[in-house]
DNA sequence: ATACTTGCAAATCGTTTGCAATACC
DNA sequence: GGTATTGCAAACGATTTGCAAGTAT
């Protein structure tokens, strides 16, 4: 995992005051090699391993400020589960059903065709596909 | 709204005993003449402004019962609010994000073009595209 | 010095569950 | 009569909040 000097520059950018539960949690979703989907409760757990632990009330908040500030996207699939993925860009998603775990699909691995007219004084905010999934994914 | 014999015989065909509180869940979704999204809240509220009240326990229930008989169906498109649909063809959906109201989406209206391949040993279960809305429509 | 942030514990919200009373066949 | 269903109240899990103590600028 790339070093904190990193994640600083990202709360900079972001406008957030660089704490050190705000630094444990940029480097752990933004200082890796790949894109993240994650839990609130899979960060606490895993500051916690990581030996900088941070509260869970403040992984909610501090998952929901990166989100205002745009650096986390918050996605939805079951009841009672937030999903926050750290790829913002604009792309969908697979969802394993039986694993409850998230997978991003690039942007043009679907193509949408064919939108429908909105409805008068609207705009569209965003697209969500969700293509959920059965089956063992080995 | 049709009558309850309507109703008895969605409960029949789904094998599901006509006691009075399905009934009355049943008439108030499935004998009216547009599909609807509902809330368990929601339709525990209309319940009892029809004179013939459902506990709550009972609506969360019994909208769980005719999902998994595949009366209604499941959409979340939002942490911590569950939504029921009586439409359960193929379909998407609009939603109104500040109102936190959701509006069908005809399938012919929406065209999705090439489906990414998907993860050996699994099968889609289903798509759900959900078009946000930001403004009034009026 | 000041304003912002944290952590805890309590509160909240939507939803589910245990169980005694009741309704259906 | 026997099994399924209801309603209440308590339990639940995820998330949010109030507030006193701690930290960044």
């Amino acid at each position: 995992m790339r070093p904190y000097s990193e994640a600083l520059q990202h709360l900079k950018d972001a406008g957030l005051r660089p704490t050190r539960q705000r630094l444990v949690l940029a480097r752990l979703l933004f200082c890796c090699d790949e894109k993240r989907h994650v839990t609130a409760e899979e960060m606490h757990a895993e500051a916690q391993m990581n030996g900088t632990p941070v509260s869970l009330a403040t992984v909610y908040n501090t998952l929901n400020q990166f989100t205002e500030a745009g650096l986390l996207r918050e996605i939805v699939v079951e009841p009672g589960r937030t999903y926050f993925d750290t790829n913002t860009s604009d792309h969908h998603h697979f969802y394993f059903e039986t694993e409850g775990r998230l997978h991003d699909l690039p942007a043009e691995a679907l193509e949408l065709s064919r939108m429908p007219d909105l409805p008068e004084g609207t705009q569209i905010n965003r697209v969500d596909v969700v293509i959920r999934l059965k089956g063992d994914a080995s």
